[in-house]
DNA sequence: GTCTATATAAGGATAGAC
DNA sequence: GTCTATCCTTATATAGAC
């Protein structure tokens, strides 16, 4: 049940674990949990459908997998904001570190989208834990540069709410970015990363 | 197979028909179409699976039902961006117009996102049809207001998606936010709604 | 470790009585 | 129009040979 890790001991093992998990998180991020069917993670794994239960003991398992090794660097570029920057350049490297992410881990991304469309049944206790408290902490930190006048007087939490939307949209709504910018690779990420410090930098500059 | 519109006469087909497709929408938007069951819109309409059948052709049908009435409305508060008006106060209102639709319609905007997260299968040709069409005017409306220096310089096409982005994103991700935020009904969109107030009007302030 | 074959269950859809 | 019973496909998971 909450057998979950395989702890792989040979290089075969090891070999074939990730190209599950990299085959998994290809289909759940794109099809959601409900979505996805074995056949397909076995097909890009490369293995067949029993192999594949060999590793792993469910379809569950392999999603809980995905998800712990996910959050565990999710909360990364939030903890680097640093009380000792200067706070407007600390926000807007903020942004830019978010938005690398979501041009280099979209899958991450829509699978952790997904998981929370969904009402988050699997992260909840993450949600409510961990990241709540990392937050509140960044919130507060958020909180005194707009006190001593050093940002503009904003709410914290909306702030950080933001931040995730603008740019997770890009992985998130990859699809309709696409299809209403020029096709053209990953070219539109240099205007979004130009507008979002735009917008960031006028928006938490000090009165 | 196109086979879409129930078509309702009696009272009684309008008061099913309806039905069906608000539980469909509750259970839709949380679950995507594949997480779905005809099961679980059937018990939630208040119908046995055939008689919901009796009235819908397919799931698919259902489905589409909904997305067809859904985009509809989904345009409205974009087009409703007055080139007669003042640009900073105009792009304000559309910010709060569209919070308001993530408050009022937050099923509707998790359809959405479902259909999107998943490679929009099945709006694909909206997208790049009467969407993009209608991004591209409203874009080049924004973008005559900062030719004229009537709102600072940016790309239009990004504003619009960081709208998109802060507003649904409190439909999307209900759960993450009041997983962080501490509980009590709808009260956080007042507070959202002061932020992004804040953040759009500074940044869009001419220089 | 990997496969073929299969048990078992869920879910979409239909038949046919009422 | 609505129901019970059922068909049939798909999908998760297991058995057991190699």
């Amino acid at each position: 049940m909450t057998d979950t890790a395989p702890a792989p001991r040979t290089r075969i093992q090891e070999k074939n674990t990730s190209a599950i998990l990299d085959a998994a998180l290809e289909v759940f991020s794109q099809a959601g949990f409900r979505g996805a069917t074995l056949d397909q993670i076995a097909k890009a794994a490369g293995l067949s459908k029993p192999n594949l239960l060999y590793y792993f003991p469910s379809k569950e398992a392999i999603h809980v997998a995905l998800l712990s090794q996910l959050l565990d660097s999710w909360l990364d570029p939030l903890r680097r904001l640093d009380p000792e920057g200067d706070p407007v350049d600390e926000i807007v490297r903020y942004v830019l570190r978010k938005l690398d992410m979501a041009r280099e881990l979209p899958r991450e991304s829509r699978l952790f989208a997904n998981e929370i469309l969904q009402g988050a049944p699997r992260i909840h206790d993450y949600i409510t834990g961990p990241l709540k408290d990392l937050v509140d902490e960044k919130a507060r930190l958020i909180q005194s540069w707009a006190t001593a006048g050093r940002i503009a007087p904003v709410d914290p939490h909306h702030l950080i709410f933001s931040i995730w939307a603008t740019t997770q949209h890009y992985a998130d709504f990859d699809v309709q970015v696409r299809g209403i910018l020029a096709p053209g690779g990953d070219a539109h990420f240099d205007g979004a990363a130009k507008f979002l410090q735009h917008l960031y930098r006028r928006g938490m500059a000090p009165d």
